[in-house]
DNA sequence: TATTGGATCGCC
DNA sequence: GCGATCCAATAG
């Protein structure tokens, strides 16, 4: 049984949102085809004072969706290259977003092969940058809602999530935020999953 | 208005 | 190890 995941679920504190989200599902609809991925690897972002946060310090033109409401998505180009993706979590005022780190292909594999233009099914999803391009995600879906009617991209639940053990560590890529910061263990990945991002 | 550097990736 | 490549954020 496949059940897209309500506004509610997104309403739960940000750290639970990002450990639950292991083992469901990110659905990317475009016109009939659907590419979907397991979750496998996620990051929180917790508030304005995490200096780690797009978020930090005050709401500016590309991190405002992150002080609204929750469920929708935050897009953002990284690099001038690649796409990272986000759910909002947190009450609005409040900013904080999960950021979709891994995913093991599921549907579209030949699909996300030509997006990606690569073959090894390990180096389809196996980080941010690369899932967006396998599921063609970019900040077109910048604040679009990933609950309700009529989503091109969201999330759900397959049945059981399955048996399997969470590991826990420090953010990737964030060293700029000062130590304090990027040591908080809000990255988190199911354990001996070949597509989970190397480190 | 100008400069700077990034929640990455892939090739050298 | 390093360059790609663009735009948001900040400084002036």
């Amino acid at each position: 049984m496949n059940k897209k995941l309500s506004r509610q679920f997104y309403e739960q504190p940000t750290l639970k949102v990002a450990k639950t989200l292991l083992g469901k599902y990110l659905v990317r609809r475009i016109g009939q085809k659907k590419l979907v991925g397991r979750i496998v690897e996620t990051e929180a972002y917790l508030g304005y004072h995490d200096k780690a946060s797009h978020a930090f310090g005050k709401v500016t033109a590309r991190n405002k969706i992150m002080f609204g409401p929750v469920g929708f998505w935050y897009v953002y180009l990284i690099y001038g290259i690649f796409s990272c993706l986000n759910i909002v979590t947190g009450k609005k005022g409040f900013p904080a977003a999960v950021l979709i780190r891994a995913l093991e292909p599921v549907e579209g594999i030949a699909q996300m092969k030509r997006l990606r233009k690569k073959s090894n099914l390990t180096d389809l999803c196996s980080g941010p940058g690369k899932l967006c391009q396998a599921l063609k995600i970019d900040r077109n879906l910048n604040g679009t809602k990933a609950f309700g009617q009529n989503c091109s991209l969201w999330i759900e639940q397959r049945g059981e999530s399955g048996k399997f053990e969470i590991g826990k560590s420090k953010r990737i890529g964030v060293d700029y935020a000062g130590s304090y910061w990027a040591s908080r263990p809000w990255r988190f990945y199911i354990k001996n999953n070949q597509f989970v991002s190397k480190k």
